[in-house]
DNA sequence: CCTTTCAGTGAACATCCGTACACTGAAACT
DNA sequence: AGTTTCAGTGTACGGATGTTCACTGAAAGG
């Protein structure tokens, strides 16, 4: 019934990172400012420190999250291992849905990737890189790919990756309507990356 | 030997946007502040009301100015009209080259693309759309693209672009030292989305 | 030559900013 | 039961913020 001292603060922290994902769709981590924050959180602005020593501490968090976020993506892809031909819907479907529902850290991901805020934007860097290098492995698992070297490897997941950005910040900063046709053309995009250009059949 | 008065106005107004993009090296649009900026200009915080009615119109005159450079960069890899198969090459190279010779409007198109100031973030979109649709035109013209439908050309210029925001970006952030090796990997991503996968030669 | 225009000045304002400091009160520990 | 810990409070500060207004002085125009 009662709430132990660590639940509450627990509670507070995470209250605070919501919060600010929330501040954070109107406006980047660099405008951010503590009183603003901790208004609408609901606590005094000292009591920020308690859990952060800094707000870019608190875009560090955020970082880690979102690409928790990230991760348990394609986990979920990887999890229930698709056939290569059918693994682009697959993998688009899920993108779309895991950005219904953690839309905040996607969005936050795209803003701050370049953001003013440099710990931060290293911080992104350095674990888009790390998802990269991910994506190479789970790519060297696919037919006709099993004898790529992995620079060829990093080259292609980075080319897939770049396109899963790209159309993440779309479809973040898109009205509803349109987001089905973003997913189609991220759909299509993708496929041309398969085929390549000399190989892509037109009028499709 | 003395100024005119408009000649006066029109350096004040470039040396606000000079100084703009040099502040914006190290932070973003929406954090950056008039009093900062005027002092930096070395005017008074009033002064600026005489060439922008807001900050975000400032904003708005730096986007207009980073696509002036976007497309005088197209136009020099059109005019020499390259030979399709030293096509890649040679856009890469100019690239590069604009690239250190504007460096802070690709920054600052990269920064806002995404960023917090809604009206610019627009106007970035709206100029990419539009740059999209001019690739996606001269794209027509290339040997092997002639019957492609524009929807399938505008997939494919939708490819390049984020392709080279993505490594304009990378290059921007990125140690002088570093930079050959980023080039290196637009140059090979770009001819695998001509080849596509399947096409592709591993260990090449 | 006299008047108008207008880019830039300088003071004043109310408001927000981050942070320091002493505090409270209840949970946790002994 | 008594003591310690510590998340959250409340006040107070010096400084930066955007915007207002009346101003100056030199170039432009009559």
């Amino acid at each position: 019934m009662t709430e132990s001292r660590q639940d509450r603060k627990e509670r507070t922290r995470r209250a605070i990172l919501d919060t600010a994902l929330q501040l954070l769709e109107t406006e980047s981590l660099g405008s951010l400012s503590l009183r603003q924050l901790t208004k609408a959180v609901g606590i005094v602005p000292t009591a920020f420190y308690r859990h952060f020593a800094t707000l870019d501490e608190l875009g560090l968090a955020l970082v880690d999250e979102s690409f928790a976020t990230l991760r348990s993506m394609i986990r979920e892809v990887r999890q229930d291992a698709p056939a290569p031909e059918e693994l682009i819907d697959r993998s688009v479907d899920v993108l779309a849905s895991q950005l219904t529902a953690h839309e905040a850290h996607f969005r936050f991901i795209a803003r701050e990737r370049y953001g003013g805020v440099t710990p931060v934007r290293e911080a992104i860097g350095h674990e888009l890189s790390l998802f990269e290098r991910e994506l190479a492995t789970d790519l060297a698992r696919m037919p006709g790919l099993e004898k790529w070297g992995g620079e060829d490897l990093r080259l292609l997941a980075g080319l897939f990756l770049n396109l899963m950005v790209a159309s993440a910040a779309e479809l973040v900063g898109a009205r509803p309507g349109v987001r089905k046709s973003i997913e189609e053309t991220l759909r299509r995009q993708a496929r041309m990356v398969v085929v390549g250009v000399v190989g892509w059949q037109p009028l499709g």
